[in-house]
DNA sequence: TATAAGGTTTACCGATCGGTAAACTATATA
DNA sequence: TATATAGTTTACCGATCGGTAAACCTTATA
């Protein structure tokens, strides 16, 4: 018995997994608080008493929610980056081209990770914690090409080009500049031979 | 008659304006999805039916807000770097000095357009539109003091300014990284450097 | 003193909020 | 075939959502 159980909650975790992935496009369109739980058992085609089959609460759904997002989001990125460019240097610059290329997207929306922490607004809690983390995790990997790249202060520039990513994400969102992702790039290329030994 | 009505409204748009006051400090604490009309009434000690003399709906209200946020906010900035410099040049790098205080204020919760226009996501919707439109007032501002500074590209120097802003902002928010405000002031500091004539 | 405007309280509206109970169906293994 | 699991539908819970109706109080002017 407890073979089967394990062997079909590994072999096939597939409905709970497809609800994560379609809640993930709800609450990204519509946002959290916005989102109710009828609409979302409606959008995903998955019954409300199955949701909570899966998920304790709401606030577990969106912490599941945002896992994937981050897995999502930061695969992309960095396979992007390395697609674009070759040297660690060039692909800190592609990091922006990247952007471009998300912020173009019709259904852009802006970071999921910022809006999350602007809606659960308490640094305690745990849909802002996981939103934290996610970016101390983008700033280790970007560390880690700068010092990859052989720059001077790679930690000090690390945040540096995130400030010029953030920045250039809410920007977007906003549409009040045309090219933001092109401003961003311009910087982070000046920024950079600045840090160049 | 009609001189009265005109004279009392004009001599005593207190308890409006108290209202609106109040309001936006709810807001800006707990949000706007999760800020309900009953619990607005509570908190201002103003009773629904009152409100809803003063503004049609609950999106009215938040538009008034809005428009106060943007007239205490740009009031604040401006001042501020006239305070804590005397050249154009100067005041643009204070800028950062300024938001570092803010970043430092105990309910510091972040840009309230930001919030509004993530919680209000389609560009078509007043109160984005109304967020997209604080951004460029700021835009317009720094760009003129960029130009009185005679640097170079007083324009593209203005909108990279502003987004290291807009990311120093988020990231105090998201409160992963200890003086984003210092780091975007390094930034801000070297751009300038490499605007000069 | 009559009147009008701004404000109040109390009560209510239908809709939706997050979340649950119960009874049922389909599937796959023992 | 018996059993366990994942999923379903229907109906419901108390609370809160944005917004309104009606009756009353207060204050300042005509």
């Amino acid at each position: 018995m407890y073979r089967s159980v394990n062997l079909y909650q590994i072999m096939r975790p597939t409905k709970r997994d497809e609800l994560v992935q379609k809640a993930l496009k709800v609450f990204y369109q519509y946002g959290f608080h916005a989102t109710g739980m009828d609409m979302l058992a409606t959008e995903t085609g998955i019954s409300k008493t199955s949701i909570y089959k899966h998920f304790r609460t709401k606030e577990d759904l969106i912490l599941a929610v945002l896992r994937l997002r981050d897995e999502h989001f930061r695969n992309w990125l960095y396979r992007r980056m390395e697609e674009l460019a070759d040297s660690p240097r060039q692909q800190l610059i592609a990091m922006f081209d990247a952007l471009e290329e998300w912020f173009n997207e019709i259904d852009y929306k802006g970071c999921m990770f910022i809006k999350a922490s602007s809606e659960y607004q308490e640094a305690s809690h745990p849909i802002h914690k996981q939103s934290a983390d996610h970016k101390r995790m983008l700033e280790r990997h970007i560390t880690q090409l700068a010092e990859n790249a052989g720059l001077t202060n790679p930690d000090v520039l690390a945040r540096q080009l995130l400030l010029l990513k953030e920045g250039a994400i809410v920007t977007a969102h906003l549409g009040h500049t045309e090219n933001p992702a092109k401003d961003a790039k311009a910087s982070a290329i000046d920024l950079l031979n600045l840090h160049s030994k």
